[in-house]
DNA sequence: AGCCTTTGACCAGCG
DNA sequence: TCGCTGGTCAAAGGC
């Protein structure tokens, strides 16, 4: 269990030298951005070179090809599923509006059938339309609390909450900068899409706030960095997958050109046969309606939950249309609490999840991987906390990102697996047993499709010497690592993305900064996770309106918009936690590209 | 039987 | 103090 000590080397781990959101931001963008390796991988593989000289070939991924001309295809993609992945939706109504609302944020429907696509296993989350389904998708993040966490949900920054909110010349929001002023919570909307998505409940973009106590204010917003966007444009709610474009990203087999162009087609008509739709967040908790009211500013009616487990604090407000679509989420409090385990009742005790935990700070511990929401580790105590609440303290809350699925008992959770750890060969046992299997239906459905889960191909492990920490692992098997110490370089983090895909073969997060959104949030960065069905996921900033731009990257990355509210307080829309749609191939090949230009492997 | 939702009533904060 | 509003309670009923 990662107990006091580990708590402080996870401080450590995300501490920046410097308390000053200014200073913090800097470094971090000094150190993430300005010579990102991460940049080469979109940008031209040509002229990029191996991180630290580390041979690419190491990696078992086809790293050869599809460089270029897929950098640009997933920069199109995304530009292009960021407009148009909201136009597919789904509809659902009275229970998937229910289990929507239960879970936060809205129903998920995911068909991961072509995860891991040599593997005859089919997608546990595969979901009838109308059935019960839930989602998904998580992001390396949030977390959260996703939103999650993100997640989301849990996340707890202590000290870099507070800056948060603090905004200086950024585009921020107006109600960006009302949160310097109240503390109201506020959302911030979606400028580029007018249109309401079209998804059913969930699906739609819905805010999701999280009211914390502690954070004082203080956007968070560097204007000076670079951006190329506005901050307010980029904001995507796409959650729409086509199953049938989501090729495993593992998939080694290039795609044609023709393939290539004909997914790159689908996804850009949006022609999503089963869509594959993807919540914003939802966070894995259990929830219990206790009323709801139509209250005067809004045009939908509010409900009020409440988490169910015992002497949890937290509460939630979930704001929908008339056609059970999600509009806004807000949450309240700090969960005490690590997420539920899948397919069990909120009356269960808590010490069952201890079952779930890490053992040893530096031991590896996958004893549990569902999906989990938010990392969470191992308190003192020996309960798992949300590892951002550990790590950072802040008191953020609400799960941000997560994953709930179906029906009550799919996933809910994602217990926190904390984290930090090395990874070790009998880790990997460990998740083999215990996977990321996306718990999604309730009785014998949801252990079947876990068992065939667990059947799914383990990759090799290799050689670890560092210590992780999972912070975040979503249901359809994404997740996020830490890495420590100094999770905070970005080489590292690279290592870490490698690492972890070849550690958890279905997932891994990547990009520019795997950090937790909270995290992000403060050092103005953002997270992009992979899910196994070849959909990115993109984790916003919680920052303030923070215009990301990181050379290299295709420029639908480059911009992202969070805000963070006073006093902890996060509020993000949809499109806060918004998936992308990509053509699985396109995502494969990104990550190929990124697998061959990362080192083998985390360095201490 | 347990848990959840529904829903009207009640309470508290605020102007 | 009153009225408004948002948030919560709790009984009743459903699953």
């Amino acid at each position: 269990m990662a107990g006091t000590n580990n708590r402080g080397a996870l401080m450590e781990d995300w501490m920046l030298p410097s308390p000053s959101p200014r200073t913090l931001m800097s470094n971090f963008w000094n150190e993430e951005f300005s010579s990102s390796p991460f940049s080469n991988i979109f940008s031209d593989n040509s002229s990029s070179k191996p991180l630290d000289g580390i041979d690419k070939s190491k990696t078992s991924f086809d790293s050869s090809g599809e460089g270029t001309v897929q950098e640009t295809k997933a920069s199109l993609l995304f530009e292009s599923n960021l407009f148009d992945s909201n136009e597919k939706s789904t509809s659902h109504g009275g229970l998937a509006e229910r289990m929507s609302a239960r879970a936060g944020f809205g129903v998920l429907k995911i068909d991961t059938s072509r995860i891991n696509s040599s593997a005859p296993v089919r997608s546990p989350v595969t979901i009838p339309p109308g059935v019960s389904p839930r989602e998904l998708l998580e992001s390396p993040v949030f977390l959260p609390s996703a939103i999650a966490q993100p997640s989301p949900t849990t996340g707890k920054l202590p000290f870099l909450m507070p800056h948060n909110c603090k905004s200086t010349t950024s585009p921020v929001p107006k109600k960006a900068e009302d949160c310097l002023h109240d503390n109201s919570a506020f959302s911030f909307q979606p400028l580029l899409r007018s249109k309401p998505p079209n998804f059913s409940t969930a699906e739609k973009g819905a805010s999701v706030v999280h009211q914390n106590q502690s954070s004082e204010n203080d956007n968070q917003q560097e204007s000076s960095l670079p951006s190329n966007s506005t901050g307010t444009e980029d904001v995507t709610d796409a959650n729409l997958i086509k199953p049938k474009t989501c090729d495993s990203m593992f998939d080694n087999d290039n795609p044609s050109p023709t393939d290539e162009q004909e997914e790159s087609k689908e996804n850009q008509n949006l022609e999503y046969s089963s869509a594959l739709v993807i919540s914003p967040a939802e966070d894995g908790y259990n929830w219990r309606k206790y009323g709801q009211k139509q209250v005067k500013n809004s045009e939908h009616p509010r409900s009020y939950y409440k988490c169910t487990h015992p002497d949890c604090p937290v509460k939630k407000k979930v704001e929908r249309s008339q056609d059970g679509q999600i509009t806004e989420i807000v949450y309240k409090g700090s969960h005490s609490h690590p997420l539920p385990p899948p397919n069990r009742r909120p009356s269960v005790p808590l010490s069952h999840f201890n079952d779930f935990q890490i053992d040893g700070q530096e031991d590896i511990c996958f004893k549990h991987s569902h999906n989990a929401t938010s990392s969470q580790g191992s308190t003192p105590n020996g309960h798992i906390h949300d590892v951002h609440s550990g790590v950072l303290e802040t008191k953020l809350s609400g799960s941000l990102i997560t994953t709930d699925i179906a029906d009550k008992s799919v996933m809910e959770s994602g217990e926190a697996v904390d984290v930090s750890s090395t990874i070790s060969s009998s880790d990997k046992n460990d998740r083999g047993t215990h996977g990321f299997i996306p718990s999604t239906f309730d009785g014998d459905e949801t252990e079947s499709k876990r068992r065939k889960m667990d059947v799914l191909p383990q990759r090799t492990l290799p050689p670890v010497p560092l210590t992780w920490q999972l912070w975040h692992q979503g249901l359809s098997g994404s997740l996020g690592l830490l890495c420590k110490p100094q999770a905070s370089n970005l080489h590292q983090r690279s290592q870490l993305a490698q690492a972890s895909i070849a550690q958890f073969g279905n997932v891994a997060a990547y990009g520019s900064v795997c950090l937790p959104p909270q995290l992000s949030a403060a050092s103005g960065g953002f997270c992009f996770g992979m899910l196994p069905s070849g959909m990115a996921v993109q984790v916003p900033s919680h920052g303030t309106a923070m215009p990301v731009h990181i050379p290299g990257h295709p420029p639908a990355m480059q911009r992202y918009q969070g805000l963070m509210l006073p006093r902890g307080e996060m509020k993000v829309n949809s499109q806060g936690l918004s998936s992308l749609p990509v053509a699985t191939r396109t995502a494969s090949a990104i990550y190929q590209q990124l697998m061959g230009r990362l080192p083998q492997g985390p360095q201490t």
